[in-house]
DNA sequence: TTGTAAGCGTTATCAT
DNA sequence: ATGATAACGCTTACAA
């Protein structure tokens, strides 16, 4: 059975019925009970069993003018990306004993500061953020406070923040050097907006510095502003990058993020491109769902993707505000985690008939 | 500019400052101004305003007793459904002040009492409930206490909750309706257990019901459990049907939820039977992603859905807590979402011609 | 080994 | 119209 659900008990309860002093039941619940008889400790726990008593968090945290509350920002909590970052982050808190409160910033820099004036009233101990903006000197002021805050996979110039990322590099490399091997000619990029996105903008020089690395020249030019907006639209850009195709060009088109992938990969379609033969696609699949949800294996071709462990950054960067919380921290520094590259037949030109999860 | 973030200012400080005692600027505080001079209100406005103070909620929460947590419960915060849910509840909580506290239950009934012991404890004001059972004695348990609750697409037998569901009835008449003009003769279900998903159970009888209308039999013979552990695949599942069907059956399948959908849809594919000429499939899409990625417009054929309002559902089970927590009740009643159907391909034998969106 | 008492930042009950 | 003062449930010097 479960706690008594007729009337809240307090430590006061605890202590008249055992019969020592509230301070002796509070030593109790916090672990100072070495020097205390065996037999009192044995009585409080008994009572205390009993009764189902929990010391009260509220009564607690004004007391020791802390709480276990923290403070997780997301910029666009209504992105496949971002639900799977909330669920992992909450498993890994609620394991320790933290509660996270989650705030939406709909990708707005004003409503994230609002959040954190508010969270911060509300005596959060520390921020998880994913924010929004690239300088974001609010947040500074508050981490200068020395209140603890990690960055889930996002930047912030001209301040040091422990930070958890996505390795960039190796995995984009190893994806130019396939769809060279591939027979692809030309790389190009199609990506939102990189403005006010920290990840997006590595991502697209990761992209870049791949491609000087495997094809030897500087792809600046191949880069396609994709919006849902205004105008700029995949299929507007396919239809760009198909006008200044030369002769014997062979495209490869690598998308910034899932949305974007998924709506060249629709332009590719109705177009009637022939991919992976006439034009390849791939991008990040930031969208670690249930394998039976997942979209890249789902339509045809399959799309060759990289494999960003969101799950493993939400817990990693869990992790690491949990220690810094616990005053175990050594530094600012970053944590990259390893990404995987998935081979599937959107980008497979030669062995088409090859054999594809 | 914001807060002063040096040091947090206290109702003392204003008491101090204003030359008052910290009753009156309580008073101040909780609108309670009526009786009180106009040179005074004044000062201690501006005071106030200079210092950017804001009461703590903690101190305010251990006198009042009570708080503006609410707890949420999600069954498994790592379905498509649940992150659309998680949000709309997020966005509208805090509209009103409320601060939401996601616990996720992994479909599991023990984990879930845990929670709910935990979010007692922890002094929240009410609960938003997408629960694990259909026989929850510990959460009635909780009700009777007078701890408004709300059940977010589920049922609780034996007691009366207040509910927010999604309308079945109707849509999936017209659903079954419209397989049957399409010349499907054989409309059979594909599930997942409903045994302790109470929305599941509904689902099914309500289709179960509309088959009965509409073709005249009772289709319980023609209810497929669908699990992706036992062996109990789609294709599995797929294969028995096909076993099964006389000679001028045209099967039309109906998933009761988009993995389930899924699933089979790749099990149509894999065995290579032509869809929607020889077989149909349908489901609900309980997943409002961005348009952009929206599968069921993704895939070939594009999949027949009833759309359910998710986004309308948190909202409007968040709405109904709030009204209970502000003591505007009157009685417990359910409220039922209305659900659109769209028609796409999977399930246009006749017109498979036709103009799909 | 245990207890007393002060105080965390509020609100609420009396007074004045 | 405003102020003392006592809670709320807990922790923590300081005492004993």
């Amino acid at each position: 059975m479960h706690m008594n659900l007729e009337s809240k008990v307090t430590i006061n309860d605890i202590a008249k019925a055992v019969g020592v002093s509230k301070t002796t039941v509070s030593r109790y619940i916090n672990g100072h009970s070495d020097m205390m008889s065996e037999r009192t400790r044995e009585r409080i726990r008994a009572v205390i069993e009993m009764t189902n008593y929990q010391p009260s968090d509220i009564a607690r945290n004004l007391k020791r003018k802390n709480t276990n509350l923290i403070g997780v920002l997301i910029a666009d909590m209504s992105t496949p990306f971002s639900s799977v970052l909330v669920v992992s982050i909450s498993d890994y808190l609620s394991e320790c004993g933290y509660v996270p409160i989650f705030a939406n910033c709909n990708d707005s820099l004003q409503k994230e500061q609002e959040m954190i004036d508010s969270l911060l009233f509300r005596g959060v101990a520390g921020f998880l953020v994913n924010t929004t903006s690239c300088n974001n000197n609010y947040l500074i002021g508050v981490a200068s406070r020395g209140i603890p805050i990690v960055l889930c996979d996002r930047y912030i110039n001209h301040y040091n923040f422990n930070i958890v990322t996505f390795e960039q590099d190796a995995p984009f490399f190893n994806l130019v050097r396939h769809l060279k091997e591939e027979g692809y000619t030309r790389p190009v990029l199609f990506t939102q907006c990189w403005e006010n996105n920290s990840s997006r903008r590595r991502r697209k020089d990761a992209i870049l510095s791949a491609i000087q690395q495997v094809y030897g020249y500087d792809a600046t030019e191949d880069v396609y502003l994709v919006s849902f907006q205004n105008g700029l639209s995949a299929a507007a850009q396919l239809d760009a990058l198909l006008g200044r195709l030369k002769p014997g060009d062979i495209p490869a088109i690598i998308g910034t993020n899932s949305v974007t992938t998924v709506q060249t990969y629709k332009a590719i379609k109705s177009c009637g491109l022939k991919m992976p033969e006439q034009i390849g696609l791939c991008g990040p699949e930031d969208w670690n769902w249930q394998q039976e949800m997942n979209w890249a294996q789902l339509i045809e071709p399959t799309i060759t993707t990289i494999d960003l462990p969101v799950r493993d950054l939400g817990r990693q960067s869990a992790e690491c505000l949990v220690h810094m919380l616990k005053g175990e921290t050594e530094g600012a520094r970053e944590i990259m985690l390893p990404c995987g590259l998935n081979i599937r037949e959107s980008t497979c030109r030669l062995h088409s008939q090859g054999d594809f999860g």
